[in-house]
DNA sequence: TATCCGATATAGTTAAAATCTATCAATCAC
DNA sequence: GTGATTGATAGATTTTAACTATATCGGATA
């Protein structure tokens, strides 16, 4: 077997494609833009690594072979997913049509991005995003080994291959059920709850250690015989009276829209927020483009929930 | 717009998927055969000629940037069209699976191929044809045209362009009514033809010169007043008595198994053949496939139709 | 028949590209 | 810290693609 394995390349199936086109190898080559010898020989050393002969030349014309008429379609295929694979390259380096992976906690995605998405398409409609949800443990590391390009996390990380800038402050609301007897006022005083058991989600959740440091504050304790596996759950915990609890601000502005069952309020005189940040690689070559959706998010934000966060100050580089 | 046209070629299309299956230069620099710094340079030009980053590297790893895992599935397509190209162009060198545009005449092709096609199947099962009718004179015209690979035919060309190597003798059987005067012999003396009115084939065949010949050696006359369009129409002609005929061997052979309406029969002391050639050009590739293929056929020929035609000695080279 | 035109092939040279070896600098695991 | 591993860089070399000039052949034309 005489055949090697040498692949063929694009540039010898272009000018196989526009030889067996013109049926002429002059012309075909003034269309290649290269000299006659040149595409003569490209020609050659391509039957040759092929073992076959593709054109039946004669001084009085060239005709396309019977084997070279097979391949003829075969070749144009290739040039067609070359053709393809090129033009995506272009509109990827125009900005256009690129898919990011975009990691989020649970405890926030689903009651942030619907606000924000359809705004950020709108400005930037090249842009998608594949969203997956996972804890912030598991989205940091899901970062760094390349599983998301981009994440959504409460985390200030130091890590100095991860770049993180600040976009908002979301308040923690406190709940209780509507019948229980602090229920009716806007704001709880501190003191009204110190000692009492609150209730919070389970310790895979981030969510879990932000309630737990703000009771560890009010001189609180988290409930630990009794935790939600997501804010629905612990939603409704609440409302069957077992307890207390902390409900991020966005989830409470996003799915109570019945104050009946629940009560919302605020601790007095003490704000209780997370901060979210948006974080990337620092080696990504997208950096540039996730510094301008920082900003453009908290524009989005700003614009859409302002009533329900605070927008952090625009850091600079 | 940075972007020129310029394609990518397949080796480093090549390069690119391995490195995104194993994101590790070394290695897979190490698979592919080649140095790493080799690697590292084609994926950096590849990355320059695209406008864009394929991979972000940094020493703790190499990972697909969310562009480079767009385009991954583009490539991956690209190559795999390469691959089939490869593996098609690798078949064709070996011999398998060439298709040949056969050309033939409408009064052999239909009497003769259904006879030997299939045992030339069975030696040569790679040899497809692609069989199409036209009349000699255009079948070796479009033989120079590259219309046609291979043709049967009846010409001895002189052109030196064209190879020639005969195949067999045909003889061209008489043919009338069964209720005609000279019916139930199966040797009819020339005599009683001279002078008679022989119905032939219209103009645009080469039959219809080779039976004016053969008129011409009898004394007898083509009768142009009626002409059939095809053998089937002349035969009809004869069986409603308008006449003799000659019709060629194969098509007695293959289509007359109604001896009442008809009556077959040769010319005492003179026989009547044509004889029948495969022809290619001298300049194509697969002539040595050629060759072959017209022992192939003689010996088919004698296995299947010794009855009804003659084969010819094989031409030394 | 001689000649010219148009076709592809060949020779020889040059510019560009791909590849190699050797080495560097950063990072990670221990 | 130390050694192993990673991708990047420098410089030399081989290979490839390209050019110009010319040869050769076949067919049309005068």
């Amino acid at each position: 077997m005489l055949n090697n394995n040498k692949l063929p390349s694009v540039k010898q199936l272009r000018y196989f494609v526009t030889v067996a086109q013109h049926l002429n190898f002059r012309r075909a080559a003034q269309i290649l833009g290269i000299s006659q010898p040149t595409l003569t020989s490209q020609i050659s050393t391509l039957e040759t690594t092929l073992g076959l002969t593709l054109f039946e030349r004669s001084r009085s014309g060239t005709l396309l072979s019977a084997q070279g008429k097979t391949l003829l379609d075969y070749a144009e295929e290739v040039l067609k997913s070359v053709m393809e694979f090129s033009e995506m390259s272009q509109a990827l380096s125009e900005g256009e049509k690129t898919t990011y992976r975009l990691g989020v906690p649970p405890t926030l995605g689903p009651y942030l991005l619907p606000h924000i998405l359809p705004d950020i398409h709108k400005s930037r409609p090249g842009l998608k995003f594949y969203v997956r949800e996972a804890a912030p443990k598991q989205l940091q590391q899901g970062l760094m080994s390349g599983e998301y390009d981009l994440i959504l996390s409460p985390l200030s990380s130091k890590d100095s291959q991860i770049q993180v800038q600040p976009l908002f402050l979301e308040p923690l609301k406190f709940v209780i059920s509507a019948d229980h007897p602090l229920a009716g006022e806007a704001f709880v005083s501190p003191n009204a709850i110190r000692g009492e058991k609150v209730l919070t989600l389970e310790d895979r959740h981030h969510f879990h250690y932000q309630v737990q440091d703000v009771c560890a504050r009010l001189g609180a304790v988290i409930d630990r015989d009794y935790e939600g596996t997501s804010l629905d759950t612990l939603r409704q915990m609440v409302v069957m009276g077992m307890g207390m609890a902390f409900l991020p601000g966005l989830y409470v502005h996003s799915e109570l829209h019945d104050p009946e069952a629940l009560h919302v309020c605020e601790i007095l005189d003490m704000p209780i927020v997370r901060q979210h940040m948006l974080a990337w690689r620092n080696t990504s070559p997208s950096r540039s483009v996730f510094r301008e959706l920082a900003t453009l998010m908290r524009s989005v934000i700003h614009n859409r929930l302002a009533t329900a966060v605070s927008v952090s100050d625009i850091q600079p580089l």
